[in-house]
RNA sequence: AGGCGCGUAGCUCAGUUGGUUAGAGCGCUACCUUGACACGGUAGAGGUCAGCGGUUCGAGUCCGCUCGUGCCUACCA
């Protein structure tokens, strides 16, 4: 094999034309299996982007985390679909559009439904894939092929199956209700749309005179005094002592002068303020309530834009802020505001425009999650409960069942209709003859009831999450029971945000689980019912000082522009890094240099590697590249090999290395099974730079370079064929957090003729423990050590870095000397060392030895050194020393301990505090040698 | 108003069921262009684990309180 690589790692390079490769070869396209294999098949849904999405920060994170998991699942030999799609996000792209129409002066009204339905459609085509594309620059491995969108005709219908069957279970409903209307968006929004902040306000009171008994008045107070021109009752507590007299009154209303009843209600706490409230059943829920129980008239005040109607008397034609100032004026001139104070109230926000939310009365379509269906079983929420408390659905981190079962205890009914025309129209015609509701899959030719063939279809759409809701089932073509959902049905794994745990993940187990176990032929079975068996879900991504990323903040980092400037395996691996389960992420380009610098290093290591493989090749000696074999995926069945059969362990650091490269193996798979992505990356990094970088390059180099015999040849040959073995196994496990540097490597090893298309599906390096070896693992730590040491004192002793030095040493046992004895080249080359010469007795103390309970090891070299500066150092050691000496001491002479701490615990640390005499005798000798 | 979480080196964070010497990256200091790499190498400095009290033979880890800080949920005028 013959490589070039270019002397610069330029992510720039190769990102692009292996993204496109993926795509172009459709590496990641499943076909589905004749038969369903649970066991051995990984599935998972990509949360759909919207379509008028472009890509953030969290996306990113979220995609490296699901990127992670599914390659290192398909590597491993799972049948793996990790499926994609979009959503179609009602109100978002209805906005995006009319923003587009208003630039040639238009609205959507001008346009008309069906017109504006097909700009609309027209907009998705050309612009609603952006985000995928942009996913692409990330490495995702989806299956494209399978890409969905949740306006698709096989989606829409599975809405509609839904909402047929909801409605035929009795558990939709139709009817006037408050909901939180957005007089901006002009549509009705659900509770977990709108927003809640605490924001200052005003209290007004304001007083209501009795009819009838002169000078008597009944105060209320209100925060939203425009509602009073909707007053229909004044109410009071039946309990409350003060008002008994008032019973049966009435009260004239201020500025509208109408009469309105008091009433008792509960609704009327006594504690609270005056004890008397104001009852506006149009415009508030608690109010709406009280007039339902009262028979009160509800007067509507103000229309769908929040602007004051007809029914507001001299207001009406305001907007309700420009009232509110008004009325207050006004009741001030007649003298009916007795007050104002100062007041926060927790104002509700639409969630997408910010604009302050209108408790409005308006007749809308509703999910009745508590209710039981008519033909029996279980409410939506119960169920949605069992398969969470049951364990059927787990979550990582566990607090999150807590915080969902807490957030499914106290789940109210869901507004389902929104006012828009982008969306999944209700299935629901109404007769124009006797106004029956005919709900249905296909359109009626006529009403059920009276026959008349006068239907109109409703004129609302779905809200956005009840499509969404029902993923992953309706790709797999629910309600048919297809081949594709036996195969990939209940899904393995959902990675997604704790911000749409509510709006999503819950509404998915409650749809799915719903529909699913009616559906099941053994209802017993909600194991099955799941769309997905765990839930992992992550933290936020935001800016370095830990500042939530947003527009107006000005904050929001483009992962794009981060991917342009340091590359995407540098990006994605910084995500990796920091993502420990539950806790946040302050996103720090720092970070993502140094992760640069990581893929520059594992670059130029290759180009090392290649170097001296071309090298001896010139010379006639070829290395082979490592076989590496087809996960067996059919079976499903995991690799059990590391893949490093070739390797030949002729030395200690040979031995060393592929025992820790197993070790590694088997720590980043325990990670990476408890979505510890930052554990399995750190321990992929420490091991790719820091042992086998640091480590067994150095020491391999002597055997490399020595090519002048042909023993010395076979010996490079050997050494180059280990580093190419280990090279290819180490990037197999880098893979899925660095899919592109290890690919484009990769398939240089191969010299362009890979044994499988990509490095994606060759398999996982799985631990082997016949390749694991404590004792080579123990040597290389103490020739480690020896090393380190030499080194330290060289520093210390400020001698010349070019000057090689003679060494002497004093092994505490034959064995720990014979291994010196082997290596003393790796000592004498990493460490410039002149010679090494082995003493019987240990040396005498002087800044010149350095011991541990293995060895000692004397630089012999003669130099004036910082005596003060040595004894800093000693007095500090042997501080340390005494310090843990006196622990050890008082611990082992406790009886207590020794009674009750576990025998590891104490054999431990009675052999510590030999150590500790040995080491604190040989440093107070070095200190007295110094004559401190 | 309820609920949850966090506070460990200058910065960003690890620290698994309590167990011997609290770690990493970046940054910092000194030295080094040694035949892959200055996006590099070698050596080093830096922590009373927010504070107080308790349980325990033993606490960064468990419990209580205090202070600081962040988030989610909620129809009280």
């Amino acid at each position: 094999m013959s490589h070039e690589l270019p002397k610069a790692y330029d992510p720039s390079a190769i990102e692009q034309r292996w993204a496109e490769y993926w795509v172009r070869e459709k590496l990641f396209h499943v076909e589905t299996p004749a038969t369903p294999d649970h066991d051995h098949t990984f599935t998972l849904l990509l949360p759909p982007p919207n379509v008028t999405g472009r890509l953030h920060m969290g996306h990113m994170l979220n995609q490296t985390e699901m990127d992670i998991i599914v390659r290192w699942h398909r590597m491993r030999g799972f049948h793996t679909l990790w499926l994609p799609g979009t959503d179609h996000a009602g109100i978002a792209t209805q906005m995006m559009v009319e923003r587009q129409l208003a630039k040639d002066g238009k609205k959507r009204t001008d346009l008309g439904r069906e017109k504006f339905i097909e700009r609309v459609w027209e907009w998705k085509e050309e612009y609603g894939g952006a985000i995928l594309e942009q996913m692409k620059r990330l490495g995702a491995s989806v299956d494209w092929e399978r890409t969905f969108f949740t306006m698709d005709a096989n989606l829409s219908r599975s809405v509609r199956e839904a909402f047929v069957r909801l409605w035929e279970e009795g558990l939709i409903y139709r009817g006037a209700y408050i909901v939180n209307w957005c007089p901006r968006c002009v549509t009705a929004i659900s509770d977990l749309e709108t927003i809640h902040e605490e924001t200052p306000g005003k209290l007004w009171e304001i007083r209501y005179p009795v009819i009838g008994m002169e000078g008597e008045f009944i105060t209320v107070a209100t925060t939203r005094p425009e509602t009073m021109l909707g007053d229909t009752a004044v109410a009071v507590n039946p309990r409350d002592k003060r008002y008994e007299h008032l019973h049966g009154k009435k009260v004239r209303l201020p500025l509208m002068n109408r009469e309105i009843p008091v009433i008792l209600d509960e609704l009327a706490q006594p504690e609270f303020g005056t004890g008397a409230v104001k009852v506006t059943p149009a415009h508030d829920p608690n109010d709406f309530q009280a007039g339902l129980r009262h028979g009160l008239e509800q007067i509507r005040v103000m229309d769908e834009h929040a602007m004051m109607n007809e029914n507001a008397g001299l207001y009406a034609g305001h907007d309700r802020y420009e009232a509110r100032e008004r009325i207050v004026h006004d009741l001030q001139e007649q003298g009916f505001l007795v007050g104002t104070k100062d007041y926060t109230v927790p104002l509700g926000k639409c969630d997408r425009c910010k604009t302050i939310v209108e408790p409005r009365l308006s007749t809308q379509w509703f999910v009745a999650v508590n209710k039981e269906p008519k033909s029996g079983g279980p409410s939506m929420a119960q169920i949605a409960r069992d398969v969470v408390e049951q364990g059927y659905v787990k979550f990582t981190p566990e607090n999150y069942k807590t915080i969902y079962l807490n957030w499914m205890e106290n789940i109210h009914d869901w507004c389902i209709s929104r006012q828009l025309w982008w969306g999944h129209r209700i299935p629901a015609w109404h007769c124009a003859e006797c106004r029956e509701i005919v709900v249905s899959r296909d359109e009626p030719k006529q009403c059920t009831k009276c026959g008349s063939s006068h239907l109109e279809q409703d004129t609302d759409v779905l809200d956005t999450w009840f499509s969404s809701g029902l993923l992953p089932a309706s790709p797999f073509g629910w309600p048919e029971a297809t081949a594709d959902a036996r195969a990939f049905y209940p899904t393995t794994l959902l990675i997604t945000g704790f911000d749409i745990l509510f709006f999503w993940v819950a509404r998915m187990i409650m749809m799915n689980a719903f529909f699913m176990w009616r559906d099941h032929s053994d209802p017993s079975c909600l194991k099955s019912a799941v769309p997905f068996e765990n839930v992992y879900i992550h933290g936020l991504v935001r800016d370095a000082d830990r500042q939530k990323m947003s527009k107006t903040k000005g904050n929001v980092l483009d992962p794009i522009e981060v991917i342009n400037q340091y590359g995407t395996d540098a990006t994605r691996f910084t995500l990796a890094s920091m993502a420990s389960p539950g806790t946040d992420i302050a996103f720090n380009e720092q970070r993502v240099e140094g992760y640069r610098a990581f893929a520059n290093k594992i670059w130029n290591a290759a180009r090392f590697m290649f170097m001296n493989v071309d090298k001896l090749a010139e010379m006639g000696v070829t290395v082979d590249a490592p076989k590496v074999c087809h996960p067996e995926r059919s079976e499903g069945s995991l690799s059990s090999a590391s893949g490093l059969s070739s390797f030949t362990a002729a030395t200690l650091e040979d031995r060393w290395i592929l025992s820790r490269f197993n070790r590694v193996a088997q720590e980043v798979d325990e990670s990476l099974k408890a979505y510890r992505f930052d554990e399995a990356a750190n321990r992929v990094y420490s091991f790719f730079w820091g042992e086998f970088c640091d480590w067994y390059v150095e020491l391999i180099k002597p055997r490399m370079f020595e090519l002048e015999s042909d023993a010395g040849k076979q010996t490079a040959k050997t050494a180059c064929q280990n580093t190419v073995v280990m090279f290819e196994a180490a990037l197999r496990l880098l893979s899925p957090m660095m899919p592109f540097i290890t690919e484009e490597i990769w398939h240089a090893i191969y010299d362009g003729k890979p044994p499988v298309e990509s490095i994606a599906l060759a398999p996982y390096p799985q631990p082997d423990p016949a390749q694991m070896n404590a004792d080579a693992e123990t040597e290389m730590a103490i020739l480690q050590d020896l090393i380190v040491a030499t080194r330290n004192i060289r520093a210390e002793l400020k001698v010349e870095p070019k000057v090689k030095v003679p060494v002497e040493i004093h092994a505490s046992t034959p064995q720990v000397r014979e291994m010196i004895e082997h290596n003393r080249g790796a000592l004498e080359r990493l460490a410039n060392v002149e010679s090494v010469a082995f003493v019987d007795a240990a040396p005498q103390q002087s800044a010149n030895v350095r011991s541990t309970t293995r060895f000692d090891v004397r630089v012999v070299y003669e130099q004036k050194i910082d005596k003060a500066a040595e004894g800093e150092r000693l007095k500090k050691e042997v501080e340390k020393l005494e310090k843990e000496r006196s622990n050890a001491e008082r611990q082992l002479g406790n009886q207590n301990f020794l009674a009750k701490a576990p025998a590891h615990v104490v054999e431990g640390l009675k052999k510590r505090s030999g150590e500790l005499e040995v080491l604190l005798e040989k440093a107070k000798a070095a200190l007295g040698q110094l004559g401190c």
